[in-house]
DNA sequence: AAATAATCGAGACGGTACGTCAGGTCTTAAA
DNA sequence: TTTAAGACCTGACGTACCGTCTCGATTATTT
């Protein structure tokens, strides 16, 4: 996510950029996004307010970056049935709401994209996408398969988990649970399977 | 959910705190739930900002009990199979989080509470005990039919409703579908059922 | 300096009279002038604050009686010589601009008067009154001495001595100096004398 | 009087320094001291809060700078007697003590600065100190005619001046009276003199 | 080499909201 | 009618962030 291309004068020192990402990503864990300033991050990156505003318009798109850096390009999972393809996917959701930057950030960060119609339009896009992608390949197989029809309905799926995760480990802070994963995997699966 | 319940001296008015609550609810329609303040409620409502805070700790508490005064006291649905309960309640789910004042306020209320460690354990309680209380029932009955087994998690479970609606309408803001509910509550029957 | 003569119903307490004036005199010494809130007196006095309010218009008032309730009926000195008159009458004024509860409440007391327009004329009498009314005895007898002249303005020799006193004391604080009132006396004297 | 000297970063507005101070002066006047807000001094000045807090530590140190910036730095009289040298000094004062701005924050603005301990130390620096070089000056000139000992007590025939002056104009409020120098600067003169 | 231009850290700028506190009035039940 | 208690509205307090701006200085590209 880039928010400028400028090609005359100075050009930008990319050690800012990753300062202030850094010094982001460690004020969200360790006073939560709402008590994140502006100020407080370029304070702690050693760079002034207007090198953050020059990069990002405003602390949602900044801390959106500063917490899912790790975007994983992990291949779809292709386990050979839908109930375990989608516990190694579920599991992929847990382990990123519960990354200690994200946990801290997510209830804020989502609460903000959804106030700004401007964004609202992207959490859809910046936050799922990659869940989309793979979790479409995941049901093109389930579909070859058999298991499920073809025209099961991705995004409502995917609301559903990602809102399961959500709500269970960001907004109720429930203790992780190993099986998480596979129980909410197993309902799923059973539940939109022909059969 | 009262805060205060002194004896002596002049009683609260209570035209006051129905002041402040519809102030409140209003301000939140029209502005969404960060930028109504304290003080524009104080001014709307015709009343002091002592007034506000003598009455709630903040912002979160206060908000919470302006877009939830409708405490559904409705009875557990009891349709005879356990997808129409389902169904029933999760379109009380959604009618409540279509509701203009809590789908404007819902996210960042959720982030408030999430943020603030003595606010956080009442989520469960204050958000989802009503819902919760009805599925419980709805989970009796469907267990003595034999459609699911006694042990279904019930707290997974509505974590599992209430943050995909959440997620589905809160966040991602989709359209109104008449048979998001239906299908929602297809999907988790059939993936909890026995057989 | 009474406010209030009713008449019918319960009788005043004439201990909360009491107790409202001790405890505005503690808290003025204890904490000054300005920090000394009409709350704070209700709370120590054991008294609501209507019984203040019921007794005295505002602070200043109220402040005022609770320092100069030590009003003292001296009667004039008359030591043979103006100079020595002027020195006993001086003290008498460092004395009472020394004492710990008028020495914190002098300087925002006479603030709050002089911002009044209605109790700005009290000053000269309700501040210096005793004061005047001696040192009127005091220039009677000089003049019939014939050291000064019988025209000697009164009140500007008063407002020197009682400026000169709480400038000195009041504002800048200076230590304790035995020698002051015969100082301050003595220039004076000599500075009125007709020879 | 100035209480920051900052070096790197955008310089300050001088322009808002003279706006506040501006502002300041005309509130005092319009309203008095008490009823002028840092808030109303920063919406009449165009300015922030934090600009002015930026400058100045609190109302005290910021209504001194704007009533007392006609810092004089008229020479001291030398008219060739002390009685006409204090005369002149005395007019001085009594002009700076009736000029609106003055008059006005005078009773309020020593009550704050007594009731501070930081800002007591300075009643006499800040107040006091062009006068007292002037007073100096006389003083010595008169020494050298052999009006005065040497040894007279420059702080108290200050502090009686300026209390005599300040008590008669400031609190009590005396019409103008153009013999009051005059008439003061005579007696203290008369009271001081070796003979 | 000189001119142009965007960057940098720093921090001032006008706003807005915060949560607390004091002032002075009003309202209860009890005396 | 007074009392103690305490709620009421108003408005000021001093602090913190917001996002923009202005400074001198630095580092590129363009002339």
């Amino acid at each position: 996510m880039s928010y400028s291309l400028p090609s005359r004068g100075r050009p930008r020192d990319p050690r800012s950029h990753e300062a202030i990402i850094r010094a982001t990503a460690e004020l969200v864990v360790e006073f939560g996004y709402a008590a994140t300033s502006i100020a407080a991050v370029a304070t702690r990156a050693g760079v002034g307010k207007d090198t953050i505003y020059r990069r990002w318009p405003g602390k949602p798109e900044l801390v959106f970056e500063a917490v899912f850096t790790t975007t994983d390009y992990a291949p779809p999972p292709d386990t050979g049935t839908l109930a375990e393809d989608l516990t190694v996917l579920l599991q992929g959701l847990v382990d990123e709401f519960r990354a200690p930057a994200a946990a801290a950030a997510l209830p804020g960060l989502l609460a903000d994209f959804a106030a700004d119609p401007g964004l609202k339009a992207r959490i859809r896009g910046d936050f799922l996408a990659p869940s989309k992608e793979r979790l479409l390949v995941v049901f093109e197989r389930a579909v070859m398969r058999g298991e499920i029809a073809a025209e099961t309905p991705v995004d409502l799926v995917l609301d559903t988990l990602a809102g399961a995760v959500f709500f269970h480990i960001g907004l109720v802070g429930e203790p992780a649970d190993p099986q998480l994963s596979a129980l909410l995997a197993a309902v799923v699966a059973k539940g939109i399977e022909v059969r």
